[in-house]
DNA sequence: TCGCCGCTTTCGTCCCGCGGAAGACAAGTT
DNA sequence: AACTTGTCTTCCGCGGGACGAAAGCGGCGA
């Protein structure tokens, strides 16, 4: 802990230049660059801000790109800048833990949307992130926050603190060491204060986590755990309202009650009425 | 053919694969060949059969699949089959043609489909096929036709028949010229029947497709378009329910009010308000 | 008209990706 | 236990594809 910390290299991505013989980029990582150009933020793209944020050449981005448009994954819009093609929302959706898992909750998510009218979303853990595989928006509010496909740490959003307070030991220190990005004067960048939620998330059931994410509108996150066949934790569902509306105490039995469904219809032996015989 | 061959180079890297076009492979195509192996009925596979669906030795397979698994564009499960990763699920929510325009467009298709408890579909055109960019079932009906990224010709759909209808002339020519898969007895497979039915889609603004793409379940599919900026039809909308149970002229009122308030939401000129400016 | 910027194409060199081969490992069969 | 069959992994030499420089193209604003 205290240990020297050594000087963060900000912004700086490793430039590489040729001769200077350390790099070797692989063909394959130069067309994943390309892709990862690509960005919540920069959804459109021109040939050359590919080719900047890519940190490929003018020529070889031309040649990737070229090849991957005709593949489908990504399309060229009449004022010539270029997007993901549908062929990567094709693909994704394949995703065991993505839209495969959607596909089976999207009933019960709608009817916990219809019941509580509020954002709801159902999120599963990759790496030290929470992705969102589903979300529906409350009619009103416009939230950015939470789209399908959205990607935030673990530690700020309700759902995010489920799937971390759940997972193995080893993601809990990889997260607990690393630095805990701040969104808001409220979200918990302590790792100590963390440890303790996760552990009352844990003996709860529930997470409950206010202001974290956004500063504007104050907001209030509830979410439970969703379960697999091992009883395992592969999803999280929750819910967020506009702070002061709805108690989280309120909130808790119909999350519980839907998330209990999901993991009934995934399978899991805690969810299963004891009358039904195991599929 | 009489030319002088020279000897087979023995250890030739051309190798082709078989069936599978003129070759001359490059990296990044090998890259997407390695996706291009999963599928809808092939959502996890092993290493070998990636590498035999993708035409590519083991070696190579290996060291590639290995690239895309610690960018994340795939990723292993606890049995070592390799399946789509949340990476791609996150890239491809990132499609202007897709959950972009899902994230506008589900208020106005869950209201749809609360209304009239149909499966309902949201689809854009992506060369000659139908992409589904949101799927709601109804409670009862199991329906694996469609899901969100799913991917059927266009002739053979509700949806895909509006988008088909209403695309350029040069789309139009390529499909009508090509192959009409047939699914069913009733699918369209008759090239002049075809067009007239697009005819009929132009002239009412509503597509009726009976008994196109399922055989076992008689369905009715009812589909209308969504316009954007410019009045162009840039998604179709479309309910699918068990044939006898409603009738399509009973549908089409509600779909076209849900189909206007999409268009209005994009910001189609014919679908605002006359008090409204033109932005 | 010029210059600027972004896109496209060509071309020769070099290096990295390719497949063969062999090893490691697991599971079913005799 | 020995054999078989299938999988996954590692190593290595060679050759052809991928790379970047440079020139050509086209639209836009000064």
């Amino acid at each position: 802990m205290s240990t020297t910390r050594p000087l963060r290299p900000v912004g700086g991505r490793s430039r590489e230049v040729p001769g200077s013989g350390q790099g070797s980029a692989t063909a394959a990582s130069r067309v994943l660059a390309v892709l990862d150009a690509f960005g919540p933020a920069h959804a459109t793209l021109t040939l050359s801000e590919i080719s900047r944020r890519a940190g490929l050449s003018l020529t070889t981005t031309h040649r990737l790109v070229g090849e991957l448009r005709v593949w489908g994954a990504l399309e060229r819009s009449e004022d010539g800048r270029y997007g993901i093609g549908l062929r990567l929302l094709e693909l994704g959706a394949l995703a065991p833990h993505g839209l495969q898992l959607r596909e089976l909750a999207v009933p019960y998510v709608d009817d916990l949307h219809q019941a509580t009218r509020a954002n709801v979303v159902l999120g599963v853990r990759d790496g030290a992130d929470v992705v969102y595989v589903e979300a529906l928006r409350a009619r009103g509010a416009v939230r950015l926050m939470s789209r399908i496909g959205g990607r935030w740490p673990l530690h700020a959003t309700g759902t995010g603190q489920v799937l971390l307070a759940f997972a193995g030991p080893e993601v809990q220190e990889e997260v607990l060491s690393g630095p805990l990005t701040s969104f808001t004067p409220h979200t918990i960048t302590d790792p100590a204060a963390l440890r303790r939620t996760l552990a009352e998330v844990r003996r709860t059931g529930v997470a409950v986590a206010e202001n974290q994410l956004t500063a504007d509108a104050p907001a209030l996150a509830v979410a439970v755990p969703v379960r697999g066949r091992g009883d395992e934790v592969v999803a999280a569902l929750g819910v967020t309202v506009a702070a002061g509306t709805t108690q989280a105490s309120a909130l808790a039995p119909v999350l519980n009650a839907t998330a209990r469904g999901i993991s009934r219809a995934l399978g899991a032996p805690s969810a299963q009425p004891p009358s039904r015989r195991c599929t």
